[in-house]
DNA sequence: AGAGTGGGCCTTTTT
DNA sequence: GGCCCACTCT
């Protein structure tokens, strides 16, 4: 059989757009003009990781590969866009645009075009962790009468397990031991679940997270013609943070090579932060094993950091066992050391971040330049009071996403019904809106629709024949005649449209006498039936509003550019980077947190915060915090501080009871007058007098 | 019977 | 804020 796609070495006499020897370094070129095959690119934080994913695309595209054949897989949304923008103005390539997007939402794609191979119809659902966490509870709801009267994992923990059995090939045994022993003996009952909820995913015509991978590789192992196609189609494929890829998709990606085997994987198994999703950094390691003839690059030049940062970040990630041995080199000039604080308080903590990120400012940082990372979402709250009672604008990259906010949920609950009739989660979450619908009745009137006419047969039921009486009968009526209108031809292809009616035909009032800060939540659909204008008909807008998840940044409608300090978990600021750059709560139980599995997977984190950093690095430590019952608790440093070196950080301590203002940690000769809006009322404390110790 | 409400308990990290 | 349970209301 012949492979028409030999591999595509750079041709020696072309003039590329490009200056790829101009604008690369030399282990960066290499890796940029090697012509194909299997290659593992080792890059340590901050070496041009992105450049180089970029600019190998653009060199190929330059060399005759169609845009389109060429598919960039990467961990975020986010990330894809962005180095496909950068790929497609380097080339402005005529031949169309680079694939690319999340494991996800290239899965996704797929599976909408090869959906009835499998048994699914084009329209299938997708179910968030949420609908999924729900359905899981009614297999287990359908099942409890035949269970054994032991107490089963609630149904958030039956679908952890369940995610982490599809995502590494373990057996459930083996799972269960490694995350929940205690239900070790119930094995059995948790695998009929397990089919109960397949089952039950089957009815809805939906797929979960875990299937748009799995029914990706199944697609692989078990249609040949289909397998044909995809492996045809992509003539080179580039994985991006290929640390925090699972055995699933690692093996998807070696599915999806022919003959050439033309695949480059990037990543640094010092950031692998996804165990916990069942990511194996094995996979990075063992990838030149699997593909004999790989060749190995190493990018180890930081432009990121400046060098005491990066001694720091050497010396923290070096207490771990498990890793390639690398070294990176900085080429920045010297900046300052870290600085390691000691808070007395939370409030302590919030007060010196907020009183340092205010005095950067005046030294000519932008607030766009800061950071302030931390181990877990709530870690963030004490911080937010404190910034919100300041007026320093803020964006928090954690916490609730846009679109997994109630109001959002049941707004488009009625568009998936409508867009797929067979969903019964976006029924019931619709009709238990209505007054005197509760799960029960919504999933009695269930039983008598469901199936593929099951929007025809709501809209033509008869509340009276059916039980119906008073409030709920009014209220069924209404719901029937929204449905019918929802199904006008002129909404399946304006999205926009079909959720301004939702809103202001019923969701408007309803969120009015049922919820909070209703005005702000209507705001919040309004940018959402914008944002839904832009997409050509139902079924793609919901696809991408499961995937996608938030509506930040260049997304947002109508964004705001005014400049706001970012607050983010250190998961979601991978690949990001700050001039300045504070880790909060750095204390024992807190970061590493108390239930972590696993001290490296924590110190790799750490690692992954502190290498963020461009020019300032403040590590934060609060002495003594308030445990669940509001007693305060004295903690230790996190163990990550006490473990470097004395001479990679500069040590700052701020005492108990001084003004939360307190000067001490400033730079010597940076001196800022307080902005007017900070000055305290009760103004106990005459300032300028800020001696240090 | 089933809807609605309030209290207790848990909550790591995410596509 | 979610989930589960027990309680009260219709």
């Amino acid at each position: 059989m012949t492979d028409g796609r030999a591999l595509r070495p750079p041709r020696p006499d072309r003039r590329y757009r490009v200056d790829y020897a101009g604008e690369l370094n030399a282990e960066q070129l290499r890796v940029v003009m090697h012509p194909g095959g299997p290659m593992l690119a080792l890059a340590g934080a901050g070496t041009g990781k992105t450049r180089t994913l970029v600019y190998r695309a653009s060199r190929l595209v330059e060399d005759g590969v169609a845009a389109p054949r060429v598919l960039l897989l990467t961990f975020t949304n986010k990330a894809a866009r962005e180095m496909l923008d950068r790929v497609e103005r380097i080339t402005e390539s005529v031949s169309g645009r680079v694939t690319g997007g999340t494991f996800h939402s290239v899965g996704h794609r797929i599976l909408r075009r090869y959906a009835s191979l499998l048994g699914y119809t084009e329209r299938f659902s997708i179910l968030d962790r949420e609908d999924a966490t729900d359905l899981m509870g009614q297999a287990l709801a359908d099942l409890s009468p035949d269970l054994p009267a032991k107490r089963t994992p609630r149904p958030r923990l039956l679908l952890d397990i369940y995610s982490l059995v599809i995502n590494t090939g373990r057996d459930l045994e083996q799972a269960l031991l490694d995350r929940a022993p205690q239900y070790l003996e119930q094995a059995e009952a948790i695998a009929a679940i397990y089919r109960r909820y397949l089952e039950r995913k089957r009815q809805a015509d939906a797929m979960d997270f875990d299937d748009l991978l799995l029914n990706w590789l199944l697609l692989l192992t078990r249609q040949p013609a289909a397998r044909r196609e995809l492996v045809e189609r992509f003539e080179h494929i580039l994985v991006d943070e290929y640390q925090d890829t699972n055995r699933l998709q690692a093996d998807i990606v070696d599915g999806m090579l022919g003959p050439a085997k033309n695949v480059m994987v990037v990543g640094d198994d010092a950031q692998s932060i996804y165990g916990f999703r069942g990511a194996e950094f094995a996979n990075i390691i063992g990838f030149p094993e699997r593909h004999p003839g790989c060749e190995v690059f190493r990018l180890e030049t930081n432009y990121r950091s400046t060098p005491s940062i990066l001694r720091l970040a050497n010396a923290s990630i070096s207490h771990n066992q498990y890793q390639f041995a690398k070294e990176l080199r900085a080429v920045r000039p010297e900046g300052e050391l870290p600085a390691l604080v000691s808070v007395p308080s939370p409030e302590g903590q919030a007060s010196w971040v907020a009183d340092r990120l205010l005095a950067l400012r005046e030294e000519g940082f932008d607030l766009e330049d800061m950071a302030v990372l931390y181990r877990n979402h709530a870690h963030s709250l004490d911080l937010q009071v404190e910034l919100t009672r300041r007026n320093i604008p803020y964006r928090v990259r954690s916490g609730l996403r846009f679109f997994e906010q109630r109001h959002i949920k049941d707004v488009l609950a009625h568009l998936r019904f409508i867009d797929n009739p067979r969903d019964e989660m976006a029924f019931v979450r619709l009709a238990k809106l209505r007054p005197g619908f509760g799960p029960r009745l919504a999933g009695r009137l269930w039983q008598l629709v469901a199936g593929a006419e099951a929007l025809r047969r709501i809209c033509g039921l008869d509340s009276a024949a059916v039980g119906l009486r008073g409030a709920a009968r009014t209220a069924f009526a209404e719901l029937q005649l929204l449905l019918e209108d929802l199904q006008a031809p002129a909404m399946a292809a304006q999205p926009g449209e079909a959720l301004r009616l939702v809103v202001e035909r019923f969701y408007r009032q309803w969120a009015r006498e049922n919820l909070e800060n209703a005005g702000s939540r209507i705001e919040d659909l309004e940018q959402l039936a914008l944002f839904a204008d832009g997409h050509p008909d139902l079924n793609t807008f919901l696809a991408e509003v499961t995937l996608l998840n938030d509506l930040s940044g260049e997304d947002a409608v109508g964004g705001r550019d005014d400049e706001m300090v970012t607050l983010s978990t250190t998961h979601q600021a991978k690949g990001l980077e700050w001039r300045a750059v504070f880790i909060i709560w750095l204390s024992e139980g807190r970061f590493p947190t108390v239930r972590a599995e696993d001290e490296e997977e924590e110190r790799r984190l750490f690692y992954v915060a502190a290498t963020r950093a461009r020019d300032l690095l403040s590590l934060v430590s609060p002495r003594i915090a308030r445990d669940r019952y509001r007693v305060d608790v004295v903690l230790d440093p996190s163990r990550f501080l006490t473990e470097l070196p004395s001479d990679v950080y500069e040590r700052v301590t701020v005492a108990d009871q001084r003004p939360p203002d307190a000067l001490d940690a400033l730079p010597a000769g940076a001196r800022y007058r307080l902005p007017a809006f900070l000055e305290e009322p009760e103004g106990d404390n005459g300032d300028g007098e800020d001696d240090p110790n």
